[in-house]
DNA sequence: CTGGATCCTCCATGATACTG
DNA sequence: CAGTATCATGGAGGATCCAG
């Protein structure tokens, strides 16, 4: 039959719903920012330009595969800059660019307010929790 | 024998940078703020407050599931409130708190930068790809 | 109407081994 | 040194049924 379940309409909301938020650019940032890694691999690049084992070991949690992902990520978002010197063996240096210093500015605005509220976030947690 | 392996070191590493990770107040904020449904709600109940059934309404494809979890969260944050008239049937209200509003603010930012810079982030993967 | 409880699926991540 | 390839898995999220 042609009867439309209720499951099916929402199924298709949601499809729509995907797109449109996908199409969001403040999404988009969103979902590239709160990476874990992305986070703590820009902050590491805003000191001082790295190569891929000074980052690996900086960042010392990190995998070979998820770190490797993550730059090419943010290299493809023209965020970091890749720089091959083509010595034996090879040396990769990875930059931040102008674009990914000026995202680095806004993560700092995150912190701000994260720092200004998130004790008052943690008191309504204990609070929520105690009853 | 007693021999640590690279692997093992990697895994304690990663054990303290988590716990590390997971102290940052920014860290937090992101985690929370990321969360699709989480923007939704907020930006969905930064206009009016709403009820339960208006909210999976006007957010089509989310689940039930979902949206109890997201609300739940965001209560227990100091987010939202949550206000139930026992009516038969019962109804459910909720409003944004100023700390929720203040977070909406803060979304704003966001949401002005990634307008003013993902077109080059856009550009940037545009180039990428096409080499 | 507003959810709680369950089951299930799929994808992001990680571990491991190999290479120019 | 700086990756690529492959396989395994854990947990987030969705579908569904039930209840006050």
């Amino acid at each position: 039959m042609a009867t439309t379940t209720a499951g099916q309409k929402r199924a298709e909301a949601k499809r729509e719903y995907d797109a449109y938020i996908a199409a969001c650019p403040s999404r988009q940032l969103l979902d590239t920012v709160a990476d874990k890694w992305v986070t703590l691999v820009l902050t590491a690049l805003a000191d001082t330009p790295l190569r891929y084992s000074e980052l690996s070991r900086r960042i010392a949690g990190v995998s070979q595969k998820m770190l490797t992902q993550t730059l090419r990520t943010l290299e493809r978002d023209g965020l970091v800059d890749r720089a091959v010197t083509a010595t034996v063996p090879v040396r990769v240096d990875y930059t931040l660019t102008p674009l990914g210093e000026s995202l680095v500015t806004v993560m700092a605005g995150v912190k701000t307010w994260a720092e200004a509220h998130m004790p008052e976030v943690q008191r309504a947690r204990r609070r929520y929790d105690r009853r």
